[in-house]
DNA sequence: TTTTTAATTAATTATTGACTTAATTAAGTT
DNA sequence: AACTTAATTAAGTCAATAATTAATTAAAAA
């Protein structure tokens, strides 16, 4: 499973957001807020261990748990790419006028048409 | 669905990124690129559209697609504030530590006990 | 060394998600 | 009006996910 889908869960963006807080939690810590049984949380941990969101030592017969501080990198990335380009190719204006053909004259449905913004 | 599962899925996000490089694309433009039937695309479309990351606007018998350009900040407001929350309270050294009991005599396990960062 | 504690894995079930083909809606064309 | 095109909704299948209880592993405490 990949980090997206991962963090798709919210009862996993949870655990992440205690652990943002906290640092270091135990499993048993991480599913105190919950009411879901432990296997439950420890199935959505073994996920985020997977996807290499959180990073697990063990410590006796405690599991540690602690973000991946690389793990949001791809997302973070991924989203500011889509928003850059975005921002890049087209001004709010270009958006609305897309949405209400009526206002231009020409078919021109797609087409990264402004390299530089906002020229009206 | 959330805008976090709606993007979990890989065909979704190459949706958005369709329209991030093309500004406004109808529902079968975006299905081009992929070998799967025209509804399972129109069945994406509505995940987007029902989670506010795509805005659809009829164009005659066309439906034309766009980036909701807020779509991203909340999933960008939570990886940022997490990222913040981690950063802020643990620095690098905290983490190994906390990996590495041996190295300290205190049994902490959690606590945001660095408000002020890197005070070694 | 028996028992408790922490956590997991195994096996099962119910729900959700991602497709498919068939049918429908609505706009444009002949 | 009949036909074609664009896209959707409907209905059904199959796989993946999220949960459960029971069983297992391994460390700590009695």
């Amino acid at each position: 499973m990949d980090k997206f889908s991962a963090l798709a869960d919210p009862t996993r963006r949870q655990i992440i957001e205690q652990l943002a807080a906290k640092g270091t939690l135990n499993a048993s810590q991480l599913g105190q807020p919950f009411t879901m049984s432990a296997p439950a949380i420890s199935q959505h941990l073994k996920v985020l261990r997977e996807a290499e969101v959180v990073i697990m030592h063990k410590q006796g017969q405690q599991r540690l748990y602690t973000i991946n501080p690389t793990a949001f990198n791809e997302m973070e990335q991924w989203l500011h790419q889509v928003r850059q380009f975005w921002n890049d190719s087209f001004t709010a204006l270009d958006t609305m006028l897309a949405r209400n053909e009526k206002a231009s004259s020409s078919k021109r449905v797609s087409g990264k048409t402004n390299k530089t913004k906002k020229k009206t």
